[in-house]
DNA sequence: ACGGCTATATGCATTTTGCATATAATCGTG
DNA sequence: CACGATTATATGCAAAATGCATATAGCCGT
């Protein structure tokens, strides 16, 4: 084995770190503006995601370039009012790279599990 | 809402990022060294979590710093060869931690679940 | 018209990463 | 027993990512 090889090779789905993954979560639902998927992470994670809005918007950019986030038009739903606003939905790859990353973590899980950890100790 | 607070309040069981949380995990069935854990986590992923040698051995460092993790006396299963060797095992602390985080993955999962993301289309 | 929230974006010091490399001990094989 | 391959821990450094402050500006109620 050698540890140190390199890692350059990485697939294109390749493990997502939480806050990305919580970002493309945050459009699984629906189109979403920045701004409104910081305060959908902060309420569905329980608080717990912790995203500033320089991170995010960091991290829209990247995802627009690789195309897993897309641009989408204002919905009904938005009363059409703020012109600042951007929408995102998940692109194909987006949405496949996220229902991946779901598998992987139901594996760890059951991996974890299987080695003996209750969900007790909670918190 | 302030999306831009500070986050320096955060909790001492904060979401672990998925490299520590394999490594964790590496000790949850036994004491391993250094060495022994990368390839123990190479296996386990199935070559998904990537670490580097220096990644790891900075990460022991800092989590040996943080109390979740301490220094084991070498294991009887150990021929007692190589003096290098130094063994880790999780501290109570790391195990609640690691517990914890198992926990969290799996409302992420039932969460990701319910919002329509199928375990198909994996990879 | 003022203050507070919504919304996107950039600046910058600090931290973390990826990867190469250093150092050294063990082990198998000729 | 000398050698090369593998095991094992550790450091160096350029590049990338992060935390947090700040800039900019539109909305909304009073």
């Amino acid at each position: 084995m050698e540890p140190n090889a390199p890692r350059n090779d990485r697939p294109v789905f390749s493990p997502l770190k939480t806050e990305i993954f919580w970002i493309l979560l945050s459009l699984a639902e629906a189109p979403r503006h920045g701004y409104g998927m910081l305060a959908w992470i902060a309420g569905s994670s329980g608080g717990q995601v912790r995203l500033g809005t320089g991170q995010m918007y960091r991290h829209l950019k990247r995802l627009l370039d690789d195309g897993r986030i897309e641009e989408a038009p204002l919905p009904d739903s938005d009363g059409n009012t703020d012109p600042r606003r951007k929408y995102y939905r998940l692109s194909e790859t987006g949405r496949r790279h996220l229902a991946a990353e779901c598998g992987r973590l139901e594996q760890t899980v059951r991996l974890t599990r299987g080695l003996g950890l209750s969900p007790e100790n909670r918190r």
